[in-house]
DNA sequence: CTTGAAATTTGGAACGATCTAAATTACCAG
DNA sequence: CTGGTAATTTAGATCGTTCCAAATTTCAAG
């Protein structure tokens, strides 16, 4: 059962050739004879060769590997974003390791560790909350390219791929005020972080661009989930002046705070309009249909990937920056299907 | 910035010893004096030394890789399986390769015979569809742990870890006869995969045991997805003498049956029962709430690394089968609640 | 036949670790 | 001191590949 590994020796010994033609053989070089290219090739089918990349490696010093570490795989969002990198990596003749790291910074710098002990030649990651410029310095530093994707690391000069959270926020306040509403909240998210900050700042520049209150009161922050929607809109509901809308900093927070709504007897895409961010898979299905900001997880995956493997290949690079555009996608939750009903019935 | 690499010799000449005694210092043999331990320690922190694992498995050949191959990362089912290999993979030491085969059998032989040039030590593989004992037969003769998970190979001689389908759609098809219902189909999975087959003979075994007819016609195949619910529930409403109930091969084919039911005007969850398999995520936000049968994917994964890590350690091993227990989780749309409203009322 | 250039093939030194067996050093009792 | 054992350390071969420089073969023209 347990066969003893064959090598170029043994391949290069039943083909009669030394093992220098083997290994011209292998790289597919234009040097070796057509017969004896063919012979060899007979032979490594026959005794079942499998080529040992590590040992190549050893001596040009290049791998076709490259690390990919996500925060958060069982959340679809990064599960879509790994698949579109497994796309790219894949068809580029690369193989990746992949880790969770469960929003754990130890562990993330764990498993970052032994990829770079297995010579990875490149890495993608989306950090886990928490990580700080330090603990990716000395890998930066030692010249391995890295890849941000959707979280960005305050301080550190590599490339990113981040979703335009800015834009995506300001359209869907836009959104809301073109609905008529007048005071509009916004809801959950650690107000330590860049995606918050960012999103929150769309939020707000929307509302100062058409005149409209957006001083602090308005940004009420929480933990990112349903829970946190919960509370938040528990928060928001005890105003005095109280909002008629609100944007929210994910689409978990968007669902507690629908929860949170019905709770207190208003209906959310009725009485109330609420919008999400990211346009994770349960959002068509939910009840009301959530209208939220869609950022196509699979092509900044993509994108990602595609980053990675220029700068492996070139030798010197610059950091380069990408931004996702993003796009508003409009169901229930908001209320603009009430509001046509209501045009109908007017008209 | 590109740091010319560091490695034992340099370690060891700057720590004024030999390359062996670096080599045993990274081992942490008992042999190396506790003052050049500390000496050789410090030394390579000073230079940054990365130890190569490529270099040390070309003389020891014996990897702390290990290959994960998914059928589907994009399906929460899938993702959670591999989180939890993740977890146990990550906590012995070893690293993954984890790559997506899109449920194409090339790309996952392809991913496979990258991995198996890269060294690894054992594959876990949850196989797309269509692979055959053929396209693993070279690799489990070489002697590589490999361990099956969620999907088996017919013919072939390795471990499995698999969700016990058989008896989870025994139990969902005795909850339904306990509510009442006498006339109950089977809808959507293509009939030609073993997880089909189980669930399915699960299926009839419980009719039969319940003296209830099990006919042919009682069973639908179609597409394992909501498009396919919905075309098999299509069909089930037009028999002569139809159904009350359904158990669906999993629960994107119980979503779509339930979206065909309501296009007919048929309520899930009032007037018809529905039972899904799998428990997704999305069952428990849906409405009506999707009764369904769990089966703990991430549970499954850490037994199914726990397996593999266990042969990859014995030299030797016998393939093992596992079989992962299941639970009916009741909720809205077998139409449990309905009949305990009901109860409530005559009482 | 030679001959020289082109086409092939090849020996052996890397690559960065481990491992064996042997060398060196330390230490203690006599 | 000396011998002997225990504790450390080390030289050098080795793992499976690539690559350079050199060797060999091929072959058409003189």
């Amino acid at each position: 059962m347990k066969q003893p590994k064959v090598t170029v020796v043994d391949v290069a010994h039943a083909a009669g050739v030394s093992k220098s033609t083997v290994s011209l053989v292998l790289q597919g070089s234009s040097l070796v004879n057509e017969t004896t290219r063919a012979k060899v090739g007979a032979v490594i089918r026959e005794l079942g060769y499998v080529y040992n990349r590590s040992a190549a490696n050893l001596r040009q010093s290049k791998s076709k590997i490259v690390g990919i570490v996500v925060n958060d795989l069982t959340n679809s969002f990064f599960a879509e974003l790994a698949v579109g990198m497994d796309m790219v990596v894949q068809s580029a003749g690369y193989i990746q390791f992949m880790a969770n790291s469960a929003e754990n910074p130890d562990r993330q710098a764990e498993v970052i560790a032994s990829m770079r002990e297995h010579g990875m030649a490149g890495l993608i990651l989306s950090p886990a909350r928490g990580t700080t410029s330090a603990d990716l310095r000395p890998l930066v530093d030692s010249g391995i390219p890295v890849v941000l994707v959707a979280r960005n690391v305050p301080g550190l000069k590599v490339s990113s791929v981040v979703s335009d959270g800015h834009a995506g926020a300001a359209a869907a306040v836009r959104h809301l005020i073109e609905l008529g509403h007048r005071r509009i909240a916004f809801l959950g998210g650690f107000n330590d972080t860049a995606v918050f900050d960012e999103r929150m700042r769309g939020f707000r520049d929307a509302l100062v661009e058409a005149g409209l209150d957006a001083s602090d009161e308005l940004v009420i922050s929480s933990a990112p989930s349903r829970a946190g929607g919960v509370a938040a809109v528990e928060r928001l509901l005890s105003m005095a002046d109280r909002p008629t809308a609100a944007l929210c900093f994910n689409d978990a927070v968007a669902f507690g705070a629908c929860d949170g709504l019905r709770s207190a007897r208003i209906e959310p895409g009725v009485d109330f309009g609420v919008i999400g961010f990211d346009d994770v898979i349960e959002a068509k299905t939910a009840v009301p249909a959530l209208t939220t900001v869609s950022v196509d997880p699979q092509g900044m995956g993509r994108r990602a990937a595609q980053l990675l493997l220029k700068q492996i290949n070139s030798g010197d690079f610059e950091p380069e920056a990408l931004v996702a555009s993003v796009r508003l996608v409009v169901r229930e939750s908001c209320g603009a299907a009430q509001r046509m009903k209501r045009e109908a019935v007017t008209a």
